[in-house]
DNA sequence: CTCCGAGAGCGAAACGTTTCGCTCGTTTTC
DNA sequence: GAAAACGAGCGAAACGTTTCGCTCTCGGAG
């Protein structure tokens, strides 16, 4: 039925070895070069991977595990892997946990058998056991946004920097007169989360501000979650002034609870967003927000896996961590008679 | 290096074609599975993909075509067929085309190259050309939520009815005393987009009300569009009382830009939303919206491509139309003294 | 007691590549 | 001008399955 090398060989009156030479880029004749594309050509051929496959024993597909498909910062993540990967030749298999740490294994077992040449993820459990067995076949993993920490030194990491860049925005917040500063967070077992929490911590504690548990609210990294927590802040006795959200879905949740309750941003309420700058220029007043270089983070990574699987290392425990930065609007009120 | 079948077979002294049938759910004797089983278990052996790929021309493995990923629901689509798939054996390859209608073929082509046995596609381009190569190849398509005219009969289709519920919803606000319906539309060309438009219209046609074609906003799906288009509708010299907004993001980007301006919902404007009930529920005044049945649609076609697959037929022109509703809330005010 | 059929197991031939180790002819080098 | 070096092409042996057409065994029907 469909056409083989073999067709080709025999169209051409060349033989197997130079065709396939051909198809992985190999120089051959001039004249053969032209007549093995008339052929390709008429007989519509392509090569088959799974014969492929076989022999080089690779798929020429990366999986990828990720907690949740709901979220810009995973989507694009995604999206910027994807592109780069296609352009090599790779496909990407996309696996959703559900933030289940079974379902997490489940799904790295299933990439597995599926044989994929890499592998990324973003963890939802802290260990990820089922990673070792990836490592033991050999498979380049990438992980990315979460770190995991057992494995610092043996798989490459892509990060960004959350405890300096909580920090200095919540710092930012007290030069701006505030005390009394919400902060949203996804939850207290993610990495991340973690990290921009104990950052949050951290600028209190140089200035010697004493922290109320209440501000930290966990909002699941959800619309509705940052909606439902804004909503509890602003109830709360000691009311706060500032609120820092600490990812899109939560910033719009928290513009949506403050706009529904009628408090004006920046004068009642100043609030620092995270991500999406586009939204945040249109916005009236602009959004304060924290930009993460969410392009170059799914470029990078995709980089990174790509030359671990073009040398055929499992990974040299090299981690990139990118810089977060606070992009000024007018979101913040400066409060100058602060007591 | 790997154990392979042939191990197997001489650690159990069966013969190959024995182990296959076993690998394959075939019967075997009591005590062989046991050998069997053992062996499995004691050299770690799975099943070559390659290998069998190569022989039964299966990978297992379904290509996805998505325009964007930034998009709830799309990613629920894509959660839903995932779970499915997976629970079946099967991989998804997820290609992005950026509304591109180039990067839609070459997408299509490179999972073609990567020999899916199956495609799901939310269309980007009218035509799909590339598609008859997709089916002269007896691959199943699988149509999902914009529909591709010229396959009618061909392929099979999930859709969503949008002309009724939007001429429905309409309807709704015409009956509560609104002649001056803004609508946020993700652009004029996507099937959906069309078909919501063209329900808007046809409610007030048959009511006898003049449109405004200004009322007409597109705004590319996303929550900065629908805010933008939000804040123009308001500036237009006839204000309209009442607002549609046809996806997720659009009904978030017109929630923020309403409340920033202290437009009170459902007083100045009444404003009815789309998708995600959850976060509807949330909000007070609680929204009213029409709701996709995201989850079926994403179940309904993996399972109508499942079947195409196990069959090995491709595709049979069946349409799977499943309806959308209207979910009253509080925000759509009922106008008495309309003039 | 014989015969038959079902069930289990087997051997070997594919499937379509890549790659190793050759040969052969042409070009370069001293 | 001979030897060496090189480039192009080739044949054949893998890679690890599935499957076709067998044989063999055993139990039950007649």
């Amino acid at each position: 039925m469909k056409a083989t090398m073999k067709d080709i060989a025999q169209k051409t009156g060349l033989g197997l070895a130079t065709i396939s030479k051909y198809m992985n880029g190999g120089h051959v004749l001039e004249k053969n070069r032209i007549a093995i594309e008339a052929a390709i050509e008429e007989l519509d051929y392509t090569v088959n991977e799974f014969a492929r496959g076989l022999k080089t024993n690779r798929s020429k597909t990366v999986g990828v595990v990720i907690p949740q498909l709901n979220n810009i910062f995973m989507t694009s993540i995604i999206t910027n892997v994807e592109e780069v990967l296609r352009r090599h030749g790779y496909g990407i298999l996309v696996t959703d946990t559900g933030k289940d740490e079974e379902r997490e294994e489940e799904a790295i077992r299933f990439l597995l058998r599926k044989k994929v040449d890499g592998l990324f993820i973003i963890a939802t459990s802290k260990e990820v056991k089922i990673l070792d067995v990836v490592l033991k076949n050999q498979i380049p993993v990438v992980v990315v946004d979460r770190k995991i920490e057992r494995l610092e030194g043996i798989t490459d990491t892509v990060l960004v920097e959350n405890f300096q860049v909580a920090k200095k925005t919540v710092q930012y917040l007290i030069d701006h007169g505030h005390t009394k500063i919400g902060l949203l967070i996804g939850s207290r077992e993610t990495y991340t989360s973690r990290r921009r929490m104990d950052g949050y911590r951290e600028a209190f504690k140089e200035n010697h501000i004493p922290i109320q548990e209440e501000w930290i609210a966990t909002a699941d990294f959800t619309v509705q979650g940052g909606y439902e927590s804004t909503k509890r802040l602003l109830k709360e006795k000691e009311p706060i002034t500032a609120l820092f959200a600490t990812n899109y879905e939560m910033t719009l949740g928290a513009l949506l609870a403050l706009n529904e309750r009628g408090i004006s941003i920046p004068e009642q309420v100043s609030l620092i967003g995270f991500d999406n700058p586009d939204l945040a220029k249109a916005m009236r007043p602009k959004l304060t927000l924290v930009s993460q270089p969410i392009e170059e983070i799914g470029k990078s990574a995709a980089k990174l896996l790509l030359e671990r699987m073009e040398l055929r290392e499992t990974g040299k425990g090299k981690t990139i961590v990118l810089n977060a930065s606070l992009e000024e609007g007018a979101s913040v009120l400066k409060r100058i008679n602060e007591k």
